[in-house]
DNA sequence: GCAAAAGTGTTCAATGTACACCCATGC
DNA sequence: GCATGGGTGTACATTGAACACTTTTGC
């Protein structure tokens, strides 16, 4: 057999956002070969002693300057083709990033001139196999979103019920009837109705609600 | 940032069948240490060309001498204490045998001596993580079943509904009325119903069904 | 006062759940 | 003829899906 030693690893991240009122996906564009100036999903190879959650917070943070978001393994790439003259095994996770939280990013001194945001219904051409990676990553947040009300974690703390709805929508790429979105997520006992409207939009203000839980107890596996 | 060449991967398998009226899961008893005499879900390093899925075949094929079964990955484990003395990365998968299939085992000059089948609900203190990476798969393999009728999977060629029933209960360790499944089942037009009836009860013979698709188009990710 | 988004209920269909008795056979 | 597992249907509750108008505000 041969030894084993040989394989590297790495994580890669799917990192959704919503953004300009679409669902995007954090690509950064690659500096050297293989795949120069392709769009590649962020990641890093794995330390050590460093565990594979660990890892991927750890390359999140480097990239978005964000911590304590969620963070999902969905699946271990590892075809011997997937990266040129390497065999490189990816473990890839996908994160959900609010976006309030995104606007610290321009208080850092990030580096993000190779550093973009993307439609994941329009994205460019991308290195390696991150296309099915991204997809893949897809599918498992909408079959996730079935299990957990998972789209908290792309609001701000405090939002309205429309915009709950636009989450939904944009994550399963089809619109919801508004009555019963409503019905449905006020069944579920899981939201706090706040005595504050929204005024961002220049009609009629939004009640706001937050979450009632703990968002990091959605740990179904 | 240390060198990734260090880590080491491995395939690691639950593989579950039903057996003498019981869910269980293959297990070998270690022969060297670590964890000497414990037992221990199968699993293997992964050859530097071989596809992660081909390396939990050929590990599969290696212990039961079954191919072509269902195989799913389920998750990878990497803290980096969970081996002793080496950093061990595992891409597990479980596996579903038809209790059939199994019958060719004593047929096969496989060494069988430290290889046993342990019930799931009932399990030996196990090396490593192997009682979490078989915990999680069980919770996998259930919600699984909640998609596809994945249970098939267990069966031989040719059923009663009560066998299909029964393999239902034994996976999600609850009782199941007889007259909503049958329903249930039958309105999902999966199922070819023959003209055969089983023998093996020495009571009045149950009819016989076959299922209709292609087990592995059940790709669901 | 009108444009724009917020907010609100009912009806119907489909699905899930609870529940008990007769049937065909082997012995 | 009786013990054993096979086989069957109905009533009710829950959930999901379709569908349109009034309210509140900014301008």
């Amino acid at each position: 057999m041969q030894e084993s030693k040989t394989h590297e690893v790495t994580v890669d991240i799917v990192i959704f956002t919503i953004r300009r009122k679409k669902l995007e996906v954090l690509l950064v564009q690659r500096g050297h070969e293989p795949f120069k100036e392709k769009w590649a999903i962020p990641g890093g190879f794995i330390r050590l002693t460093e565990d594979l959650e660990d890892a991927a917070k750890r390359v999140l943070y480097e990239r978005t300057r964000v911590k304590n978001l969620y963070l999902e393994q969905f699946h271990t790439f590892g075809e011997p083709g997937r990266y040129p003259n390497a065999r490189v095994i990816t473990v890839s996770y996908f994160a959900l990033i609010r976006s309030d939280d995104l606007m610290l990013e321009a208080d850092q001194d990030l580096d993000i001139r190779n550093v973009n945001w993307h439609s994941v219904y329009n994205l460019p051409s991308l290195a390696f196999d991150h296309e099915n990676i991204i997809q893949t990553a897809l599918k498992k947040l909408r079959r996730r979103l079935e299990y957990t009300p998972v789209a908290f974690q792309l609001l701000p703390e405090k939002f309205t019920l429309t915009e709950l709805q636009k989450t939904y929508e944009l994550i399963l790429d089809k619109e919801l009837d508004k009555r019963n979105f409503r019905k449905k997520v006020l069944s579920l006992s899981i939201l706090n109705e706040h005595d504050e409207f929204s005024k961002t939009s220049s009609k009629r203000p939004a009640r706001l609600y937050s979450f009632t839980e703990n968002p990091f107890e959605f740990n179904y596996m």
